[in-house]
Order: C-alpha cells, then sequence, then structure tokens
DNA sequence: TCTGGGGTCCTAGGACCC
DNA sequence: TCTGGGGTCCTAGGACCC
C-alpha cells in the first residue's frame, strides 16, 4: 500500500438540530423532538426516536395532531444556537487532525491521510471528544475516497448499535459486504431521479454502480455521475476543499410571515435581504457585478393566484455597497411588482462574484469610490460589535410585520446573555 | 392561514464570430 | 438548384447536497 494514498473521514452530528436542542433540556432525553424550518414551515430535523412518525420535509400544519398524540415536542429553528453548536463540535473536529473542511452545518471532512496508528481508534477518540465536550453524538466513516467515507458514515448510523457509531471501510471484504447492503439511492450523488434511472439498468446497490462500465456511465448520465461511481471503486476523484473558496454567487431569500399585497413591505423585505447578502460578500472580501431579486406568490395553495418574475441589475461598477445594492434591488421590486396578487416570498441573489484583488478596473468605467469602503468598514464594525442590525440602511424596519414565524423558539443558550442556562 | 434556505456543478441551446 | 462548422460566451434549467 503506497503511504500517501488519500484517506478521509467524514463525522457528523446525528440528528443534529434535535440533538443541540436535547443538550440543554436533558428533560426531553426520552421525548421525541422535531425542529422547523423558517416560518415553522416544514420539518428538518427528527430525534431518532421521532422519526418513526413523522417524515422528513413534511408541513408542519399536517401533522401537528399526530404530535400530540405521539407527544412529539416541536421547536422552531434557531440558527443562531445551531450555528455556535456548530462552531464548538468543528473545533473539537480540529484539534484533532490537520485539516478539515466543514461541508454543512453538521459535518466536516477530515483528512487523515498519513496519520498514524489505529485509524478506526482514533474515530472513536474523536467521537468520544465530540459528546464530551459538545453534548452531541457523531457518527464517523472511514474510507479511502470522500463518496466512500459518506457511505461509511451512513453506515455507522444504520448499524449504529453493531459498529459503535463508526466504521471504517478500507479492507475491501468488508468495502464490498457494505456495498451490496446498500440501495443505489443511498449514495452521495445519487438522488431520486438517477436512482429510478439506474434501477431502470438494473444497477440496484451500491456495489452494481461501483461495478458499472465508466464511460456507459458517463455517457448515459454525466460526467459528475462517472466521477461518484468511480469514487465508489475506490478512485479518488474528489479532494478536500479548500476552506475558503471563493463562491460563486451570495443568496438571501425568504418565505414572509404573512401574505404581502403591497409593494413597499417587499421592499422592506427585500432591502433586509440585501443587508444580510451583503454581508456575506464584504465578510468574503468579495464585489459583485449584478443582482438578481425574485418575488413570487405562495406555489402550492391552488386557490391563490400564481405569479412569479424575478429581474437581473448590471450594476454601474463592482460593489459591495449596501446602499448602491439596495438602490439597485429597490428598483428592480419596481420593474417586478404587479398589484393584484398575495406575494409570499421575496429572494436576491449577488451574482458575477470576483475578489477584491482581483478585479482590475477598467480606465474609462466608474468604480467603487474609496469613501464607500470605508463606510462599508465602519458599517460592518458597529454591527460587529452591537450586534446584527444595529447599524442598517433606512428601509430596513426594526421589527416588520412581515417578519418570519418562529412561534417555538428556543434560547439561544450559548450565545447571549439573558439565554444562559438556568440550573434550578 | 400553513409546504426551508442556501448552495454547487453540469448541460443544452442560442447568439455571435470567423 | 445545392443551406458550414467549430469555438466561445452566456443563460436557463436540471439535478444534487444538507
Amino acid at each position: 500500500m503506497k503511504t500517501n494514498q488519500p484517506v478521509f473521514a467524514l463525522a457528523d452530528g446525528n440528528s443534529f438540530y434535535a440533538s443541540c436542542q436535547r443538550v440543554f433540556r436533558p428533560d426531553l432525553r426520552h421525548t421525541p423532538i422535531i425542529v422547523l424550518s423558517n416560518n415553522d414551515g416544514a420539518i428538518v430535523a427528527r430525534s431518532a426516536d421521532a422519526k418513526p412518525h413523522v417524515k422528513m420535509g413534511q408541513p408542519y400544519f399536517q401533522v401537528k395532531d399526530q404530535l400530540k398524540r405521539h407527544g412529539i415536542v416541536a421547536f422552531s429553528s434557531n440558527y443562531a444556537f445551531f450555528g455556535d453548536m456548530s462552531e464548538r463540535m468543528m473545533a473539537v473536529l480540529e484539534s484533532h487532525v490537520a485539516k478539515i473542511s466543514c461541508y454543512s452545518i453538521d459535518e466536516a471532512f477530515l483528512d487523515l491521510t498519513g496519520m498514524p496508528g489505529d485509524l478506526e481508534l482514533l474515530g472513536r477518540k474523536i467521537r468520544a471528544d465530540v459528546l464530551k465536550k459538545t453534548g452531541i453524538t457523531c457518527g464517523v466513516g472511514i474510507a479511502y475516497t470522500k463518496t466512500l467515507a459518506k457511505l461509511a458514515n451512513y453506515a455507522s448510523k444504520r448499524w449504529q448499535s453493531q459498529t459503535g457509531g463508526v466504521v471504517d471501510l478500507r479492507e475491501p471484504e468488508k468495502l464490498e459486504r457494505c456495498l451490496r447492503a446498500i440501495d443505489v439511492g443511498e449514495v452521495w450523488g445519487i438522488g431520486s431521479k438517477l436512482k429510478m434511472h439506474l434501477e431502470g439498468m438494473k444497477i440496484l446497490s451500491a456495489w452494481d454502480l461501483a461495478q458499472a462500465d465508466k464511460p456507459m456511465i458517463r455517457q448515459t448520465f454525466s460526467v459528475v455521475v462517472e466521477k461518484t461511481a468511480r469514487e465508489l471503486a475506490g478512485i479518488p476523484c474528489f479532494d478536500l476543499d479548500e476552506p475558503d473558496a471563493p463562491k460563486q454567487e451570495i443568496c438571501c431569500g425568504r418565505q414572509f410571515g404573512m401574505r404581502l399585497k403591497e409593494k413597499e413591505p417587499i421592499k422592506e423585505a427585500v432591502a433586509t435581504y440585501i443587508m444580510r447578502a451583503s454581508e456575506k460578500l464584504r465578510a468574503r472580501r468579495s464585489i459583485c457585478k449584478r443582482i438578481r431579486v425574485s418575488i413570487s406568490t405562495g406555489m402550492f395553495n391552488p386557490e391563490e393566484a400564481k405569479y412569479a418574475n424575478g429581474v437581473m441589475v448590471e450594476l454601474p461598477y463592482p460593489t459591495d455597497d449596501v446602499r448602491l445594492l439596495t438602490q439597485a434591488a429597490s428598483a428592480a421590486v419596481d420593474a417586478v411588482f404587479r398589484p393584484g396578487y398575495a406575494y409570499s416570498k421575496a429572494e436576491v441573489m449577488l451574482l458575477n462574484l470576483c475578489q477584491r484583488g482581483e478585479y482590475t478596473d477598467d480606465l474609462f468605467a466608474a468604480s467603487q469610490p474609496a469613501s464607500s469602503e470605508r463606510t462599508m468598514q465602519v458599517l460592518d464594525a458597529i454591527n460587529k460589535k452591537w450586534g446584527r442590525g444595529t447599524l442598517r440602511t433606512g428601509s430596513v424596519p426594526t421589527s416588520p410585520a412581515w417578519a418570519m414565524r418562529r412561534e417555538l423558539m428556543s434560547p439561544c443558550y450559548t450565545t447571549r446573555f439573558e439565554d444562559l442556562w438556568r440550573i434550578p
């Protein structure tokens, strides 16, 4: 075996949002719990004991009765809290290995390449340490490619009692047994559409896809599916991502807490989303050349008249200035708004991003004035010190009627002094 | 009344150029 | 009689992820 052969681990928190809530509510240790999306819309997380009773993605209003019957407790999303718990978990993971790459709020790939000793044992140590320091139980999968590490992680959960939550798939016999036992639809990168298509071709298990003819897979599907198949066969095609790889686009959009029929409140919401999106933009030291603003009515209720539209706006020069972006977005709302509809959502996207340093000014075109940069620095500094939203553009209201509903919100145990845990 | 938000990557197809 | 084709850029849309 080559010593430089890459080895990946994937660690992720079990039922992450639900587990976060339980850490600070030990009284609910034996009570099934679920966590809802923004606006208390749909179920986005379920504790293990809630899983048999409700489906992921189900609308909350449809299952309210069921919840009562099974004694399931629901929480609104609390991203300040979840984000902070995530940072804690990532910090523990990071302390055990040289390189990690956060893949989502609750999972990270770890680079175990060249690590000495028993890696499965290392996995168990990491798992125990995360539990001790954060209260979150995680699963760890270890393998030669990222796709196989994801699969190993899946196995660590599906056979948790046999595996103790850690699975190392580097041994060929064990890998084959595992691949044969897992449906192709469980593979990372194979969604419902591809699953159906693959099953039609008698590719039913992860093993079948690993064995499939790669050029045929590429021809029938795409290079993406081919890479997935190669990864299953043990050939690495995906590297560990760079931690701060530049983003292609930044987007911020939400359902309103109520239907909006007038243009003004929609402009307020759009200005609020621009505020948030431009913060993210500046945090990455990027600027953007165009934005897209879209608004839409509810799309599910057959009773409602439907309308959805968006416009692209080219900016006079690449910018990260919230004032210029807000102006452009406001004009965009004027262009897409049609009276007579009940709107439920708006979204802004910042597009054509580039890094500040990379952009070369056109000698004859206008560019962002230096004063703008200083103003934005002050804005960000104030909001960092005193909390998001302390200094805002004039179009952003403090507590608008259209703000999202979060009626079942837990305290922000780890990020607000007033919400600190009290032990009676 | 009520159905997430934030991303990525790839492909197809049109416009344009030579 | 006799319809170009390849490269490039852009956009829209699809599929996927958590």
